[in-house]
DNA sequence: TTTT
DNA sequence: TTTT
């Protein structure tokens, strides 16, 4: 058929660092789990709420998944567009279950990183009016031609051990309750 | 946390009527299947390949369980705004399993109709003159005041042409069951 | 900069027939007006009301300019997205002025029709349990491989003239309304 | 008519402070100026560009008129969504001119702080640590019911790490003046 | 006029 | 299970 759009929009924070892996026919895949989360006001009993929700996305674009690898980070956040596809599998006792994942194919999907919280040491705090430090937000379009990475100056560091930082999300916290 | 995004946006088609229920609390929702599909021209073999992706929709805002309920039958295309929501339960057998679903809340979430099968008693595919017939587009926006069924001036024309009647309802015939 | 994003989503008409001109370059350029509306009961009076809004489309994408010219026409319902671009230019008596357009540009941007109504003759009318009659919905993606027609038994006929049929939005009443 | 949509989303950084203004209604209206920035690699001369669009943006929606207030500052990088309108006026000189905005409405719409920028007294560039400290970004859904600020234990983690601190305000502080 |  |  046609006359149909599947697009997923979300902004999150990564709760791991990216799983990057080769498929047999060499073709790269990077593998995301985001976190997106809300906050209100319960209308009972007037107390602040909050839920999170996990995201698994995986990209299948060759220069997104680059971007994956070399800039994003346990604790980064980013914008992302892609689809929705549930792929059905078999676990290893002979279940059969199904996989919902916000998938970024080759000429579809974009991701744009909104901080630059992937500086594992923290380079940003080593100066005195630090401003916006490491911070290097970057637009990486699907197209062929478009989007891109500043290069030079706006590459980040990033070295290093656990993701530190004042980051959104404290990642750190949320570790051992992601479900998958 | 906060400042983040989560939203999913949909073109396609029901697979099937809606399915309404009442929860305990008195709380009606409604549950779609829906379908979108892409097709491609394969590469290698040059020949046109499509995939059809099946979405489970969830609506909790009381006002599009009633649009879904009074308008949306199998094959109803529309438009549709929700969140992602992935829910854990437990099979009969005692497997734990993961559903993820497009979820539309009581202040989030718009759903439009994007053709005019709002015949209420589905009896389009079986009649001489059926199919397009009485088209009544409508947009049953989220918010509180919102969206609205083109009555008065902007009613579509529906009599006319060749293409006109059927045994569907018309948005007159309903006007005065919009439930807002 | 980056770390931004610039997207615009509409659902809407054709005010009339796309125009496509070719650019000395060679590059060919598509123009289309579209309408979206909106209505609601006004909260004072208990009126239904409505308002359209137009939208100035420019398709720098060679295959959505070709899909534009062989597949769209006045009263065509599309989705698109495409991006925010304000021009300034002069006019004729050395006005300065500011255009807003939404541009969908090579490896950006979408356009997916939405209904068939790109018969001018209404060729769906004449058959008994027409059905889905001229309809063929289309998604025509951004990307480089994607999207495409259908080929074959959904290819359209166009001919003829001014926009008839069930169309959702009478083009013809907001001919004269279109302020560009 | 209707079955249509009409859908901006933005990701930005505002040019300068917002403008709050009161109506004669005595509803109050926010300004917003967003540049959304895109880069990308010159296919001839191999040298990167970028452009800068700029965006007129105006809150009528009373919750997110005071998030403007409070919360948005020069800098600020925001999510949006909202609606194309244009306008027509008349300048001074008797000349008409049209303006294209986006407008975010009391029940649609909606507006995320991407970055801690909230310090209310704007010192954050002149003392010394200042920068991404306090981070507190927070999400301001268009619902009735929604989004919220981060508070309780959602807080985001400010302490601890070199980037921390900062002259801004935190979100705790801010806590009983958040609007809804 | 922002941001990197 | 839809749609073309």
């Amino acid at each position: 058929m046609a006359g149909s759009v599947n697009k997923v929009i979300l902004i999150g924070n990564l709760g791991r660092d990216p799983e990057i892996r080769s498929m047999q026919s060499g073709q790269r895949v990077a593998n995301l789990n985001i976190a997106t989360s809300e906050s209100w006001k319960d209308r009972t009993s007037g107390e602040r709420r909050d839920k999170t929700e996990w995201h698994r996305v995986v990209i299948f674009n060759d220069r997104l998944v680059d971007v994956a690898e070399k800039f994003l980070r346990k604790g980064s956040k980013v914008y992302l567009e892609g689809q929705l596809q549930t792929r059905k599998w078999t676990d290893p006792s002979g279940v059969e279950k199904y996989t919902t994942e916000i998938v970024l194919q080759n000429f579809r999907g974009e991701l744009t990183m909104l901080d630059g919280r992937n500086d594992g040491q923290g380079g940003m705090g080593d100066s005195a009016g630090g401003g916006y430090g490491g911070d290097s937000d970057s637009n990486f379009g699907g197209g062929g031609y478009g989007g891109g990475f500043g290069g030079g100056a706006s590459s980040p560091s990033q070295g290093g051990g656990a993701s530190s930082g004042g980051s959104g999300m404290s990642a750190d916290d949320l570790d051992d309750e992601i479900p998958f």
